[in-house]
RNA sequence: GCGCCCGUAGCUCAGCUGGAUAGAGCGUUGGCCUCCGGAGCCAAAGGUCAGAGGUUCGAAUCCUCUCGGGCGCGCCA
């Protein structure tokens, strides 16, 4: 509806060009947008405001040159001037239930359009190293990316979900020593944990799945490990420390052994990870190895474009780039005055490979205290030649969890963190998922844990599906007593749904698709779960205002059709947050 | 010190690329169950949109500054 009006618009603009009252270079955007107030009609632009300036004249009189060159249309019934320049629409009274027909007939297809058409843009999202489980600050990210995806994939767009996989670096390896150690005391010897390891519960069961694996074949005494290594912190430094225990592993094991450390560590918390994810509703097209560009060798060849562009220069043996000429706020290295390349530097690699991959818009969901990250990504991809306007990053601020109204105190280092897993088991996945995109991504997020599990009103989750569930009762309720719901009655009598609790669903109804084109766009699912809400809540209202079993089967099958309309759209709003839509609760 | 995000009702937040009288939920107060699920509905009270300038027909929205809160500023990942 909004759409035709533009069309509208469009060609009365185009008239008044040809008639010289505006100027013919003028470009303006048509905006057509609801009408808060019905006085003012159903829909309303400010088109004539706009062109007041460049046009030199007064917004009154364009608006009614431009109503005068409006080409008529039997959905429209009454065109305005009003207030400074508005120009407010009034549709037919039958062009509303017609919405309840179009639902009736897309079915999930409802709200789903073309307007990607069929662009490959890629979502990478969550992303996080692979050093241990989930926990509830990727959670929101999970949630916000997928959401972000889903959406993108409703309006058109091929949409390619990827999760890099950190399993080239540092990080890696310290992982890969705790599972080695606490696998040797699974052995039998006694081992004095680096205060830098991994201490979390998960190590322990990987190292009892290793030595399933290998029996005591890569067992060592503790005695030769630890012999004249430097001293783990407070004495001395922990990180040189964990740094000689790991080349210490290397030397005692050999590569292929410490390898096989390595791997099974790497593989056992990504499968966990997967599991986790897809619990949680979340799945990929592809999780990127960073290994694999080390070993195809993309990390040097992005370095190495990057020379012969002559962006980068040597500086204390390493090799620095420049992106402070691309805007970032100083240079940074991306080889290492040992020889090693910086995380910095296969990220190059992999965003330059994102785009030689050919695709048209490539968006990041990082944390957000990443944020600092953000110029000098781009500042390499500008070097390397790539449009940077196709490259988006969206930062998600963090979620504290609230619980009895105190914060719930989170920490990584006693490696008792709040999971993901845990926090799912705790108030299940379709809570966890509403609440974490229910906020504009740059607000920080209170997760009331209370909130998301009472089965309350209060709860907008609860209130949501229970609209849904309330539908599907009245279905059954209706079978119950024998009644068949006539559905190509109920269209032909949707003219009978005259009463103010049908008209405000009508309206609700068929902007849905505005809607989800707009969260698309902006990349906000929290017009979704907003939206969900009050479609909820004008149906509860309608529920008690009316009953829809009624005697007259014309009304009856009409408003039968109005609220099974109304079931498709929650259903299909929230598949979209990955949220289920219960027949009962 | 520099950079990014945030500041709207007692609390948690919406407010669409600037638009007509700033909206929800919770909480508070007062109503609605012989009836399709009361896990629901209705009503009332509650605001100097942090503050000050600026841009224009018009600013919660855009720009600048100030104040307050969060986060980040490694040859870590």
């Amino acid at each position: 509806m909004k759409d035709h009006i533009q069309t509208l618009l469009s060609a009365a603009l185009d008239r008044l060009r040809d008639q010289g009252l505006i100027p013919a270079d003028t470009e303006v955007a048509v905006h057509v947008e609801r009408t808060r107030d019905r006085r003012h009609g159903d829909f309303a632009t400010n088109l004539a405001m706009a062109l007041a300036r460049p046009a030199r004249r007064n917004p009154r009189e364009i608006a009614q040159a431009l109503v005068a060159a409006l080409p008529s249309s039997p959905e429209i019934e009454r065109v305005e001037i009003a207030g400074p320049g508005f120009i407010n629409f009034t549709l037919v009274p039958e062009a509303w239930p017609r919405v309840v027909s179009h639902i009736l007939e897309a079915g999930e297809a409802y709200g789903r359009s073309d307007i990607g058409a069929g662009r490959r843009v890629q979502v990478e999202f969550v992303s996080a190293n692979p050093t241990g489980p989930l926990h509830v600050g990727h959670g929101r990210g999970a949630a916000y990316g997928a959401a972000v995806a889903d959406l993108l994939a409703a309006v058109g767009y091929q949409v390619h979900r990827e999760y890099y996989v950190n399993d080239a670096g540092r990080q890696m390896n310290i992982l890969a020593v705790s599972v080695w150690l606490r696998y040797l005391e699974a052995c039998g010897e006694t081992v004095p944990f680096p205060s830098n390891g991994y201490r979390g519960d998960y190590v322990r069961g990987i190292a009892a799945r290793l030595r399933e694996a290998v029996g005591e074949r890569l067992c060592r005494p503790a005695g030769e490990v630890f012999a004249d290594l430097p001293p783990d912190a407070p004495q001395g430094d922990k990180e040189v420390h964990i740094d000689a225990l790991i080349a210490r592993a290397k030397a005692l094991l050999g590569e292929a052994e410490w390898r096989e450390v390595f791997d099974l560590g790497l593989s056992a918390i990504l499968e966990d990870i997967r599991e986790d994810l897809e619990a949680f509703g979340v799945v990929y097209e592809a999780w990127f190895s960073e290994r694999s560009l080390v070993a195809s060798g993309a990390v040097e060849r992005a370095v190495e474009r990057l020379r012969e562009g002559g962006h980068t220069y040597e500086k204390g043996g390493a090799l620095w780039f420049r992106s402070s000429a691309f805007g970032d706020e100083k240079d940074r290295v991306l080889i290492r005055d040992n020889g090693e390349p910086t995380y910095f530097a296969s990220d190059v690699a992999y965003h330059l490979e994102k785009f030689e991959r050919g695709f048209e818009h490539v968006i990041d969901i990082w944390g957000a205290d990443h944020h600092g990250y953000v110029p000098r990504v781009r500042a390499a991809l500008q070097a390397l030649g790539c449009d940077v306007d196709r490259f988006e990053v969206l930062l998600v601020q963090f979620a504290v969890l609230y619980r009895g109204g105190e914060k719930v105190q989170m920490s990584t280092r006693s490696g008792e963190f709040v999971t993901l897993r845990q926090l799912r088991e705790e108030v299940g996945t379709d809570a966890a998922r509403f609440f974490y995109v229910m906020r504009r991504c740059e607000q920080h997020l209170d997760f009331d844990l209370d909130l998301a599990k009472s089965q309350s009103a209060d709860n907008p989750v609860y209130y949501i599906q229970y609209a849904h569930a309330r539908v599907c009762s009245v279905f059954r309720q209706a079978r119950e007593k024998g009644l068949v719901w006539d559905r190509v009655r109920g269209e032909a009598n949707l003219h009978r749904l005259v009463e103010g609790h049908e008209q405000a669903l009508f309206e609700r109804l068929s902007r849905y698709p505005e809607l989800v084109e707009a969260a698309a766009l902006a990349r906000e699912p929290h017009q979704i779960a907003h939206y969900l809400r009050e479609l909820a809540n004008d149906f509860h209202t309608y529920y008690n205002a009316h009953p829809f079993l009624v005697e007259e089967a014309e009304l009856r099958d009409a408003r039968l059709c109005l609220i099974e309309a109304v079931r498709q759209v929650i259903a299909n709003g929230l598949g979209l947050l990955g949220v289920s839509a219960p027949e009962s609760m």
